[in-house]
DNA sequence: CTGAAAGCGCTTACAG
DNA sequence: CTGAAAGCGCTTACAG
């Protein structure tokens, strides 16, 4: 094991206090006495052990606040896992998790939501939100006062958040497009089924999409854009209503929800027509109709993985004071088809 | 928090090494006082606190051995990587890993390997061997000093060890012939290029892969396997020689290594014949191949998980004594394109 | 500005 | 069969 607080005493000739004062910067000791165990400390490679700051830390638990737009939105129940996972793992090191769950995406009530969360005393805050001005303030207004916030599967700019943690939607366009370009032969003529063209994800799965066509010198073109708002009785209709229009449609690009809507809708063209159908996400309707085989393959991004990993990057942030490495800790891509989609419920942890 | 052994101490009126002593079954204590003890146990629900644990067991490490066939396969770089990760992760826990690595099969070298770790006094083994009663005698007479073990990415049968954690090889081959089912247009005219008919993990995958072409009723046969002993040279000929016999070839299927010697055949095909090539793992050949669009797709399978949890599951083990749930612990079944492949060396960490 | 003491929860000799 | 004490490494009042 590596030198200790009371190697370091020991070898300045003076107390563990002290030690422990210039190691946290806590302040209160005379400038030689600081100098001298600074020098030790680089000597000697102190590091503080984790065991050990744990154990102490235990006096004062931390409370993490989760807010989300989870009511009603399947794809946040794997997110969910994964909090509560981390949570599982790090309840003997003291920490608890508090949650907000709001439905939709209202920022009004997401500030009511983020703010009642604080109230609770909250030593940190993981949110998933929208990206605007109102909601921007509110974290800033926390995390000025020490309270340090991750946002997860979905940004927030114009924030000192300490990172984010999600989907990298750039790159799950690309995979979408190297995929269909696999899959449909040439000539492409793209339907695009986006959630909404106001939501920057969904746009940047679009945008990456197209790229990654060009990129692999693709012929293809896009018949319609068209919005779902995230509901699937819209997304039906005007499925139906653009593959009426565009007959010569040969695949079927959904972004975001919707997809049970849209597919009701693809489903109706019959076999013969049957364009490749590309979605995101594995939440159970999806899964079944990739089991049905309406869905060639899903493009998922580890919500689990979203979840669990934002609570332990805040965990490691209040413990060691570490301050995560990259602004953007994207999950992967992850292509599901058929034979390596999960018919079942997530598995609970990672993999446990 | 929950009640703690002070708690539970207070409560029976006797002292704490005593309550120590029922709850880890230690013995020598009156068996009126443990069962009073013990019913307080469960009425208070007490559960032992890990960062406790941790820090009382600092003083006796635990050294973990981990022994490979890594020398000249790269294959096992990021299972590395995944070891040491745990390792950082747990430095501070006491606890350090010891590695023996070994080029190729050969199972008398791998027990010497095997035995050397053993002498070097580790409490525990992660081992990737081969499946041959010699070996499997080496390591259950660990097993029965009270070493535990875990097979990773190959499992050994007849064993007590722990559990396996690696590859879920007959869904690996269902993958790619979904994946191929996608792709390439019936009739299927398949090669199979596989590394040795006597591993089982390279069968599994022939047999999932067979299965789910049927499951999907896709028209389909089998034009040649050919074995590839792992190596490219013999791949390159042997491939080449098959793809001159058996002209119809429209797809290529390669269960293990020799990647870019079989692929060097398959470009000499050129453009108007190519057939579509679906292979496994991602190192650093394969994914040359992969931009280069002469493979299509490689089917992954999260090495570096495969190192990360199998000292994570040894660990929890050793503290905790907590048993694994499950005898196998399937890493995820990864579809990895052009678009979504890692062209740079793999992450460090998780997510570090 | 600094030290001595107590404590986080669990374990380990040691004494009786 | 049981208890009292010391210790793992770090932190936190408190006293001076």
């Amino acid at each position: 094991m590596s030198a200790t607080i009371k190697d370091i005493a020991r070898a300045a000739g003076v107390s563990r206090g002290t030690v422990d004062r210039v190691i946290n910067g806590r302040g209160g000791v005379k400038p030689e006495v600081e100098q001298r165990i600074k020098q030790l400390i680089v000597e000697m490679d102190y590091k503080p052990n984790r065991a050990g700051k744990v154990l102490a830390g235990l006096k004062k638990p931390m409370k993490i606040g989760c807010m989300l737009p989870a009511i009603d939105n399947p794809f946040y129940s794997d997110v969910i896992c994964g909090f509560k996972q981390a949570e599982r793992e790090l309840h003997d090191f003291g920490v608890s998790l508090e949650f907000a769950q709001v439905k939709g995406f209202d920022p009004a009530e997401h500030i009511r939501a983020i703010k009642e969360l604080a109230e609770k005393n909250v030593s940190a805050l993981c949110v998933s939100t929208v990206d605007v001005p109102e909601v921007q303030e509110t974290l800033n207004n926390f995390i000025e006062k020490g309270i340090p916030v991750v946002s997860v599967n979905s940004d927030v700019s114009n924030t000192n958040r300490l990172c984010y943690v999600g989907c990298n939607y750039t790159e799950s366009g690309r995979a979408a497009a190297g995929l269909l370009a696999l899959i449909q032969n040439e000539p492409l003529e793209a339907l695009i089924i986006t959630g909404s063209l106001k939501m920057q994800g969904h746009n940047q799965r679009i945008d990456g999409f197209i790229q990654a066509l060009k990129d692999r010198n693709i012929r293809f073109h896009v018949a319609d854009v068209v919005e779902s708002m995230d509901d699937d009785g819209t997304a039906y209709t005007r499925t139906r209503d653009a593959l009426e229009k565009h007959k010569q449609v040969n695949c079927v690009y959904i972004t975001a929800a919707g997809v049970a809507g849209a597919c009701c809708a693809v489903k109706e063209l019959g076999q013969e027509n049957k364009p490749t159908v590309l979605t995101f996400d594995d939440v159970p309707a999806t899964r079944e109709l990739v089991l049905e085989n309406v869905i060639a393959a899903t493009i998922c991004q580890e919500p689990f993985k979203q979840g669990y990993e934002s609570v332990k990057i805040l965990y490691d942030y209040f413990v060691n004071g570490t301050k995560p490495k990259k602004a953007h800790y994207f999950t992967d891509t992850v292509i599901k088809i058929r034979e390596n989609i999960e018919p079942h419920p997530p598995r609970r942890g990672n993999f446990q």
